[in-house]
Parts: C-alpha cells; sequence; structure tokens
DNA sequence: TTGTAGGCGTTATCAC
DNA sequence: GTGATAACGCCTACAA
C-alpha cells in the first residue's frame, strides 16, 4: 500500500518480518510448520509492502501454473458464453485461471491457439467436440496437458469427454415429431463440415427416419451458419418447395428463432402449417412467438463438470473421464400434430 | 514430434542445431542478425523437437508476459460476451492472451481477482463501468497495470475509458418517448447499486423528465436483475397500478422482452396502449413482437478499441485514453404515439 | 554473426 | 521451526 518502488519482492518481504526468504515463501504457501509469531510477522509485512507474488517466477520453480485454457468457437453463442461462465466460475473458486481463445470454427487457428496455451503453461485445455487436427491433440499429448471434449461424450485414450450424444438427440427430434405425425420432415442444420456436433444432430435425424420407413433422402436439409437471419432464409426456401415439410428441426434455437419469425412474417400459422423444434434451449425460447419447444442442452453443467475434472486430481479423474448428460425435450407451443393431408 | 521425454528446452534446441542457446534465443525472438543457414538450422531443431517455449521462463526473464485480464460481471449476459469477444479476437491477432473473471457485480471479489491478475502478471486490465473499490484501482496503479473501463467514458487520472455516456442514453430515451407524446413514463431499470451504467441511465432519464417540465418523482422506476423473468414481473407491477404508463424505458433488451412477453400476455397493445423501449439491442430485440425499438450499445467495437489501446505504445495511448462511442436510437415496433387520454 | 555468463523471483532440498 | 543454497528455463549484456 505504500507508494515506494514498484513491486516488493520475496527478500522484502523477509527483510522486513526479519526472516529468511525462505519461511516467507513458507507462510505464503500455507505450509504449517512455521511459528505463528513469525507466521504472523511474515503476513503484516507483506501487507505493508503490498507485495504480490510473481506468478512467472513460482510458476517457473515449481512446475505448476494454475492456469487452464479454454478453446471455444465463439463466445457470441449463448450456448458457449454459457459454459464458459460455468467453467471459469468453478475454477475461480480454487484460485485458477482460464485464458479463452475463440478459433471461429477454424481448426488450423485452434492448433495456433493450442499451442500458445501451452506456451503459457495451461496445466488442462477444454475444447469443444470431437473434431480437431491429429496434430491438435499430439501436441497436448507431447505437452502431457490435460484436455477434456465437451458438447460430446465420446473421449479419446488420452482425454476426456463431458458432454451428450449429438445422434441420440438428434434421433430424439425426429421420433418425436415422426410421432405428433409428420411425415415431410426436413432439417436447418449448423455447417457440418469440421463440426461434429452439427453432423451428429444430422445423422441421428436422418437415421431416426430411416429407421421409421421414410425415405432419409426426401428429408431437405439445409445447412447454415448459426445465425438468425439464416433461420429465416432457410426456412423460406423450406417453405417455398413444391412439397414443403410440415416439420422442421433446426440444429440451434437462433435458427429456429428466424424461422419462426419467417413464418410469421408470410402468415404461416406454427404449428398449425409447420411445426419447428429447435436446439440449445437459449433463453429466447421463451421470446418466440409461440414459444419455442426445443432440446435443451446443459451448457453450464458442462462447464462445472470440466471443471471438477480439472480440478480433480489423476485418481478421481478417472471416474469424471466420461461423462454424458441429459438432454431433455422441452415442449412448448411450436410443434403440435400434423396438419391433416389436404 | 517425437515420443522423446516431456519436453524439449531451449538449450536441446541449441544442441541439436550445434549452436549456442543464445542464438537459439535469438531466431525465436526474431533477431534479424543471424544467418540464414544457422537459423533454418534452429527451425529445423526446433520442429523436431517439438519444441514449445516455457512462457513462465520467459516472462520472468523479459518482464513481459503478454497477458491481460478481463474482469466483467457475467458472460452470460450477450452484452459482455460480445464485447470480450471482440477484446479476445484483437488481442489472439497479437498473440496477446485474455484471462477473463466474472465479478457477479460484486466489488469484493473483483479485488480478489484483480490481486490473482496482478500476481499471474497482468499487463494490462479491462474492467467494466468506473464504480471500483478504491484499493482496486490503487493495486493496479501500485503495480503499474495499465486499466480500461468500458461501458463508460470517464477516464481516470491513470486509467482510460473506452465506451459511451449512459447519461446522455438515458436521456436520449426520455426525449424520445416524451417527444411521441407521452407523459406517463416509467423505468425498468438495472440494479443501480454499485453499478454505475444503470445508475447513469436511470439519472439521464429522470433529468430529462425533470427538463421537460414533468415530475421525476412521479415517474416509477422498478429496479430489478437483468433477466427476462423480473421485466415480465417488474412490467406487470407497472400496469396494474392505479395509473400505468404509456411508456416503459427497460434499461436492458432482457427487461424489455420481458416486458413484452406480459403485455402479449396480458392483451395489452404494444404500442397501441403502451410504449416500450429497450438497450443493447440484442439479437432478441428482432425477436420480439413486436420487434424491440432499443438503444443500441457497441459493445464489440468496445471490446476492439479497448484491445486497440492496450495494444499500443504508451504514445499512442494518449489519443486513446478516452473514446466515447455512438449509441443509435434503433426505432423498431414497440414504440408509438402515445394514445389518446380517455 | 555468434558464444559465454549471470541473473530474473521463487521454491525445494538440505542442513542446523 | 528456520536458514542457506541451488536450481527452474530463458534473455541479454558483453565479449569474441
Amino acid at each position: 500500500m505504500d507508494s515506494d518502488g514498484g513491486d516488493a519482492k520475496l527478500v522484502d518481504v523477509a527483510r522486513l518480518a526479519g526472516c529468511s526468504p525462505a519461511t516467507v515463501s513458507r507462510v505464503l504457501n500455507g505450509n504449517p510448520t512455521v511459528g505463528r509469531s513469525v507466521r504472523d510477522r511474515v503476513r503484516q509485512a507483506a501487507a505493508e509492502l503490498g507485495y504480490v507474488p510473481n506468478g512467472s517466477a513460482r510458476a517457473l520453480r515449481s512446475t505448476r501454473t494454475r492456469l487452464v485454457g479454454a478453446i471455444i468457437p465463439t463466445l457470441d453463442h449463448a450456448i458457449y458464453a454459457t459454459m464458459v461462465d460455468g467453467l471459469q466460475g468453478r475454477l475461480a473458486e480454487k484460485d485458477v485461471s482460464l485464458i479463452i481463445n475463440t478459433s471461429v470454427y477454424d481448426l488450423d487457428l485452434e492448433l495456433d491457439q493450442a499451442r500458445l496455451l501451452a506456451e503459457r503453461g495451461a496445466e488442462s485445455i477444454v475444447l469443444v467436440g470431437t473434431r480437431h487436427k491429429p496434430q491438435t491433440l499430439a501436441l497436448l499429448e507431447h505437452k502431457r496437458i490435460a484436455y477434456v471434449f465437451t458438447y460430446t461424450c465420446a473421449p479419446t485414450a488420452t482425454g476426456a469427454a463431458i458432454g451428450f450424444d449429438n445422434e441420440k438427440a438428434g434421433r430424439t427430434a425426429a421420433r418425436f415429431l415422426i410421432d405428433l405425425g409428420h411425415r415431410r420432415l426436413a432439417m436447418i442444420a449448423g455447417i457440418t463440415q469440421d463440426n461434429d456436433r452439427a453432423e451428429g444432430r444430422l445423422a441421428g435425424f436422418r437415421d431416426e427416419v430411416a429407421r421409421s420407413g421414410l425415405d432419409p433422402a426426401a428429408v431437405p436439409v439445409i445447412e447454415a451458419a448459426y445465425a438468425f437471419g439464416n433461420g429465416r432464409s432457410g426456412m423460406r426456401t423450406l417453405m417455398t418447395a413444391a412439397e414443403p415439410p410440415t416439420a422442421v428441426f433446426c440444429g440451434s434455437d437462433i435458427l429456429a428463432a428466424g424461422a419462426i419469425k419467417y413464418c410469421q412474417e408470410e402468415r404461416i400459422a406454427v404449428p398449425g402449417d409447420v411445426s419447428i423444434l429447435g436446439f440449445d434451449n437459449l433463453e429466447i425460447a421463451e421470446l418466440t412467438v409461440p414459444e419455442l419447444s426445443t432440446l435443451e442442452v446443459p451448457a453450464r453443467d458442462m462447464g462445472r463438470h470440466a471443471a471438477d475434472y480439472i480440478l480433480a486430481s489423476p485418481l478421481q479423474r478417472r471416474h469424471l473421464r466420461q461423462r454424458e448428460l441429459p438432454i431433455r425435450l422441452i415442449v412448448r407451443g411450436s410443434t403440435g400434430p400434423a396438419p391433416k393431408r389436404r
């Protein structure tokens, strides 16, 4: 708190407390073998000098950085932002800092970022999905950095996975719509290239369609980046076709909201003429008119569980390596029985 | 790339390349005084060993960490997530890493986080708003860590500020509604305690009301955390009062969306019976029915400009220290002329 | 153009 | 219980 120099170091604290640097270090690290009176003097001295430990030096010497990295596609999508919020919150409780990087769905960029995180000494890294450059994972293995996949539940030999089964989710969506009597289905999916989550949902959806005796090839699929406007234009494409669908599954609530918007503008009744099913259960799902039926993704929980895995001891980790969180179907107003054939 | 040991160090690279550690260091740091052939050999050797520099050692020796911190209230609100996305994106271009912390609007927690960031060696810190514990700023000054306020444009003696004028925004909102003929105004504001942004908007709103000859004390104000449900319940409180307002300014689009939802449920016409004005211009502003009139906050730009400030040289910084970004009024369907008095 | 040597601030391993 | 002392991996004068 003084206005002296810039930064006091361990030695300065030692000098002021009248003891050796080693002892100061011990006090600061909670080593219980230090006498009460010395400990108090050290604490006092540290406070007086406004001493702040030098993390770099500490990390260099102890090889523990208490630093974790996360590489996510973007923070501009609530589903990732919320996951990170949960992750960071849990890590912060243990004084572990989180460096975050956005890859914009670019796997090459992701590799660069992983390298930088390795350089910074990240002890664990949180990744999204299973699809990554082999070199990225090789790097992490090589540097013995623990990694966790989220939004998926298929771990690799050395990595962990905390999330849900995207294929199963896709199947659940199809099943739900088919059970409502729909036969002309369609999907507005995310971009599936380099994105195993979007791909999984689509695959599961098609799979269940086929299992029901329908022709998956006859299911129109539009791929588009997760943006409101894309949901709207995607829906236009679908609904202006010769045989418009009676039910549309969207790979994200954002797309679904755009789809609903289009219907509203065109006075297409939802769910009277067409049912719309979303994915994520974002806050916006309650904002649309009608409210959006959707599949709930446990974003925050994924972040928290990922943090738990990271904070766990190597032994505990074995049990936490794979975790499939439930996805819930939430039925609101945007889905209903298939309209009677005209 | 080899399966050897764990991590090669500078010396190992030097040995393999047949030169001294100093030369390797020079190559890695882009020092041009190294001969082409040696440089190539070093690069080759580094790649072969899968060498990754140790950031801690580097930071310790050079006192440059290339680390920046950000402390924001939460990532669960798009307005902050987007700002951080912009900030991170710009910093990453220069290989600067961002550690993020969420304070949940708690200034004590913020101080702890600032301390941890100082320990980690953050060279700059991005904060939200002007209201902070004196100790927080004292710490940053003491450790000579540059800091930037966002969402405000009033810098301190040594800090920078990049954002907009919340009071002016509040005045703009009031002016707009009054000009539409409204006389019975109300506001659903964010929690103003420890939040200068929410407070500023409210103060500006009241100020303009008074300036127009209306009684600011007669303007009902409800404070609530930024959540959809709070907008709804706040609106209920306002509209079930003896003299319901004909125009409501909400401190965030989230609150406004909830307010619109309430009206829709109660068949209160928007803007026929009551106009609703939001704040932020989130994506959801286009989702409500009717679409939301709102004040646009340049979230992403704030992040980017903050990054520019941080990346600038001390000289350039002088010119970037204060930056007031424009807030735009976006008129959509949720606002209209005041209804005729019955 | 390249090599040598010392130290950045801390912690771990010894002694006492 | 506490104090010397030697690294941790890298950068940077300075020397050659």
